[in-house]
DNA sequence: ATTATATTTGTAAACGATTTCATGAAAATT
DNA sequence: AATTTTCATGAAATCGTTTACAAATATAAT
């Protein structure tokens, strides 16, 4: 493969006059201009990014770090973030952690390590304190799941304030047996949408009920259909469950129908995040909203600016509930 | 941030030693190796993957270039890919077309200019011309939609007889009215489908209907839906449908619920993929399963083996129908 | 003690671009 | 015609590694 000496040799030029036509930097007179692209032409010339992103120390490349494929929903702001990244000349490097303490450190040190010029992370289980570390020298954004501890700026919505819109829908619909299927607590937004649901409880003088409170290892359909049959053999049955993800919603409501009861009127059900398939399902799924390709569109512009050297804030997106046949006929 | 010659200077060494400390390519004294550590740890230094890079002429970079995330199809293909790449020390680059012509071009040049060792293109509509000559000169494999015309090894199962079991299938039950929910047939595998699905109704002597054949634009959701509205609007009415591919056949499937028919009675289904989706589904979806994480488990093999400089060979992968509620009861 | 062999280490040249600085030629100004 | 200014180009340094080769040191064999 030709270097782009070759292409000076070959042009009569210097390789200092090849990269200027092929970055046209600086002004290049038209006579030579064409005698080098005449030799990149037949030489089949293509520049090496590698040589560039050593001179240049950058890669122009973003690692996006997540936990798993498998959700819809991170595949929607991925999305987003690959949309704003192309348009703004930089690469995806796509990393699942799957949950993989190890994985995850080859993931951190390849941006310590330069393959990436900065991270957007909706990795939960991340290592803390090397994520911390990491921060400090290289940008990094965290999307969706982020640490109040921590300074790093973060684009995600007010999960309490959702969480308590959907449980209060349903308490509006008059439900009082309110289960909740939760995600691992000890990630950030299962403590706030948990509070969100205590809250509206709270507010209408519901008690909560431990037994109604399901926590998930995972967010696969499975996990959702497994929480909703332990609702089901409880001696107390629920009348509604509210869900903090789609993927638990639609197990748990395909569990629903596959024991013949009636969603919504025998259980309704309320999911979160608003994954295409929610208004696939029958009946179609009252979900939470989230701006899933604008979160993604804007962790991207956030990164790159801070990759520029520009300060950013977090930010607070939208929600919205959209309420499907799962809790209203 | 410190560099391999600031790490050797301060441990009193040279940059050769340093290199195979951290390489652990030769044998270092234990003294010395300690010293390197220690200034290692000191420094906080981390080597650059860009140096390295440039100076091994290799990215260990794997570039994945698909059509679009929003069919769990691909998301699946991708977790094997990612699995094998990572087990072999390369990370992907994950770029998505969206039938973007100059997308497409920009993804193939990041190959041509080494910033990926080599690529899976499970992307249809690809500029076949700069496919092959791309292919002349770097490693690629296809996945799941490949040329005829070109030898660049693929992994793929039979569709032609895929789409001819299922067709038949549904002739079993009894239905003679099938419509087929195809894709783009300047696609190979829309072509092949198209053909089992020809050959079942020949073998059974039932004539094949062009009102009965929807060539769809996308393999969205609502595709789906506008498929089966279209075949509802039919003065004869198919009683059976097969999609070539889940999404489709989910769409196809709500829009049938939405009627108040009943599936499988009124209109039995078959997808094609078994997405984990069809399985959620009410009634469950009927669908020809492919090994989706294993062809891309496959391809990552195959490719690597390529980028090693070892020849491949295409390989056809098995298929298995999946009878599901959606045509038995 | 001397030589032969094995083991560590260092020197310096790549890898392939970009860019500063200097220089020569051309154009513009006086 | 002489001087200044602009423009186009080249030489060489640089980015941060790895590695072939040479040199130095330690160990083993005589």
């Amino acid at each position: 493969m030709a270097n782009i000496q070759e292409v000076a040799r070959k042009a009569g030029v210097s390789s200092a006059t090849v990269s200027r036509v092929l970055n046209n930097t600086t002004a290049v007179s038209s006579t030579t201009r064409i005698k080098v692209e005449k030799a990149i032409e037949e030489l089949k010339y293509a520049p090496s990014m590698l040589g560039r992103n050593l001179r240049n120390s950058e890669s122009r490349l973003l690692l996006v770090l997540i936990h798993t494929f498998s959700n819809p929903y991170y595949t929607e702001i991925i999305n987003g973030i690959e949309d704003y990244s192309i348009a703004n000349g930089y690469n995806i490097l796509l990393c699942e952690t799957d949950s993989n303490a190890s994985r995850e450190t080859t993931f951190l040190n390849m941006v310590k390590n330069k393959l990436a010029d900065g991270m957007i992370s909706m990795n939960p289980t991340v290592d803390l304190e090397k994520l911390t570390g990491l921060a400090e020298k290289h940008p990094i954004i965290l999307c969706s799941d982020y640490y109040e501890t921590m300074e790093i700026p973060y684009v995600a919505i007010d999960n309490e304030a959702a969480a308590y819109k959907a449980v209060k829908h349903l308490i509006k619909l008059g439900h009082e047996k309110i289960a909740f299927i939760n995600f691992d607590e000890r990630i950030l937004y299962a403590r706030q949408r948990r509070k969100g649901y205590e809250r509206a409880l709270n507010e209408f003088n519901i008690p909560i009920q431990d037994q109604w409170i399901y926590n998930s290892q995972g967010l696969e359909f499975h996990n959702g259909v497994q929480a909703m049959r332990k609702f089901l053999q409880l001696e107390e049955k629920p009348t509604a469950v509210f869900a903090v993800s789609d993927t638990l919603a639609i197990g748990a409501l395909k569990e629903t129908n596959e024991r013949g009861l009636n969603v919504p009127d025998d259980m309704a059900v309320v999911g979160f995040d608003n994954i295409s398939f929610s208004n696939m399902t029958n009946p179609t799924l009252t979900t939470v909203s989230q701006p899933m390709y604008n979160m993604g569109y804007k962790a991207a512009e956030m990164l790159i600016d801070s990759i520029k050297g520009q300060p950013v804030e977090s930010v607070i997106m939208d929600y919205e509930l959209v309420m499907r046949e799962s809790t209203i006929n």
